[in-house]
DNA sequence: GTCTATAATCAGATAGAC
DNA sequence: GTCTATCTGATTATAGAC
């Protein structure tokens, strides 16, 4: 199809993998580039600035992660209840901040530093996203639920967007980590012992 | 005692103030010191270095932010079930997180963004808030909870945290989302209707 | 303790050869 | 498409007067 060539391929990839771990302003142009196998001015080919590049890191990112949710939660076919269509979606986003995919774990730690106009855009790109949680949530939500459902989705997703900050694989696996969030959030800590799930 | 200038606390309270709004990197020396009343350099006679400041107003922020919780939970008296207690400290957690107060806000949004040798330190620092948390909720937790319960402090703590990122006065107060938060952590979103308290 | 210069640094960005 | 220079700009930090 278009011509997507490899080079500005490897340029997304290595951007993602050093945001991941070291933050928009910590990540310099010459780290990207040794990542991609050439130096900073080369990058200049491919991406106008910096800035632009991240941006793009950001909404391959929000991207990957709201097609990655959804695949999972509809894959699961249409037997689900709500409640199950949530539970599938709360694993899945964790999964995937913990996997070996750079994308959403980038959008994660990255997104507060960003400059404020890119963060506005950014924050637009997350629409789908949102939307998607919204209506997991309030399809999933009681009857008479005192919480609010906006107030409940940023909460859940700042708890789940906290995991690579401090996971370190040992213990608890990644899918571990992930079945706790699903308890804690639809259950709350002081649910205990023996859950279906 | 000591005489701790009040330009320098000037200059913390500044520092504290802009960082909590815009992040570390966009925050300038200069505003800093315009905040202070003073001019960019005369910084510099009450601090080593930025990074200096920087940590100095972490260190701050996360003594300031302990006690005020320590201080609200136990102020409560020896009456309060565990339960009761745990929930006080997530209310006064984010009571203070979104007052006019900056210290804690400023920590929250900045932790992040650290270079790496002095977020080891300040982690560090964490270590009575952390165990205060920890105790807190090992004291709440139910016989066989099947949550690990440091698992549920860093989920706790990160949920809470991003309050600040998204609150904006409105139809909700500041009290109301502490109570939102309280809720969904200790009884979950399914959890409906009619809750003591 | 604060100011007015001014230096030092560093990283993003550009020019132009290959 | 990538390289080797080089430039630019922004910001931290220093020197030294007041």
């Amino acid at each position: 199809m278009e011509k997507e060539a490899s080079g500005k391929r490897r340029i997304l990839d290595s951007a993602a993998r050093v945001l991941r771990t070291k933050g928009l302003n910590a990540t310099k142009l010459s780290e990207i580039a040794e990542g991609a196998g050439m130096l900073a001015p080369s990058i200049y080919h491919h991406f106008k600035s910096k800035d632009v590049l991240v941006e793009q890191v950001m909404l391959d990112g929000i991207y990957n992660n709201t097609r990655h949710i959804m695949a999972k939660v509809e894959g699961r076919g249409a037997k689900l209840s709500a409640v199950e269509r949530l539970r599938a979606a709360i694993v899945a986003h964790v999964e995937f901040l913990l996997s070996d995919d750079d994308s959403s774990a980038a959008v994660a730690r990255v997104f507060d530093e960003l400059p404020d106009d890119m963060k506005d855009r950014v924050l637009a790109a997350y629409a789908t996203f949102d939307n998607y949680w919204r209506d997991l949530i309030l399809a999933a939500a009681p009857e008479n639920s005192n919480i609010n459902s906006t107030v409940a989705r940023k909460f859940l997703v700042a708890m789940l967007d906290s995991a690579p900050s401090w996971y370190r694989s040992g213990r608890l696996s990644g899918a571990q980590i992930a079945q706790q969030a699903a308890d804690l959030f639809l259950l709350g800590f002081l649910q205990d012992g023996d859950i279906d799930g």
